[in-house]
DNA sequence: AACCTGACGGACA
DNA sequence: CTGTCCGCCAGGT
């Protein structure tokens, strides 16, 4: 019905990695595997898999994703390329520290509420 | 339905 | 620290 016409593109476990990315404050950083969990999804590649070419950029802040070592991980479906560098950008714009050129600090990540 | 890929993560050599 | 392998889940062909 009308219904089904809206979704296409966009399967609802997209929107609940877009909704999750969207809530993370400035100047912090999550990693993918911690985006999973918080999905409960359990691994951070499906997420990846959704931010990579997100449709509601830069809506969605996924520059504020970055991979669990520190590493930049990619951007605009770049991995290391220009777009790394534009992303660490945006995020030193917003107060996020940097360990090295790739690397972002460790005290920058932020970590969504478990519910304890 | 089957197979392959992917902006990951962790373990191992 | 670097390179390789396996496991994880979802999406596209």
């Amino acid at each position: 019905m009308d219904a089904d016409l809206d979704r296409k593109s966009v399967t609802d476990f997209q929107q609940r990695v877009y909704a999750q990315t969207s809530l993370i404050p400035k100047g912090k950083v999550v990693s993918y595997g911690e985006l999973a969990r918080a999905l409960d999804c359990g691994s951070a590649q499906a997420v990846g898999q959704a931010l990579r070419r997100n449709p509601f950029a830069p809506e969605v802040p996924c520059h504020r994703v970055v991979s669990a070592s520190g590493d930049l991980g990619g951007f605009y479906g770049e991995r290391g390329g220009e777009a790394a560098e534009k992303k660490r950008q945006l995020l030193e714009e917003e107060g996020v520290t940097f360990a090295s050129d790739t690397q972002v600090n460790s005290h920058s990540f932020h970590q969504f509420s478990k519910g304890l």
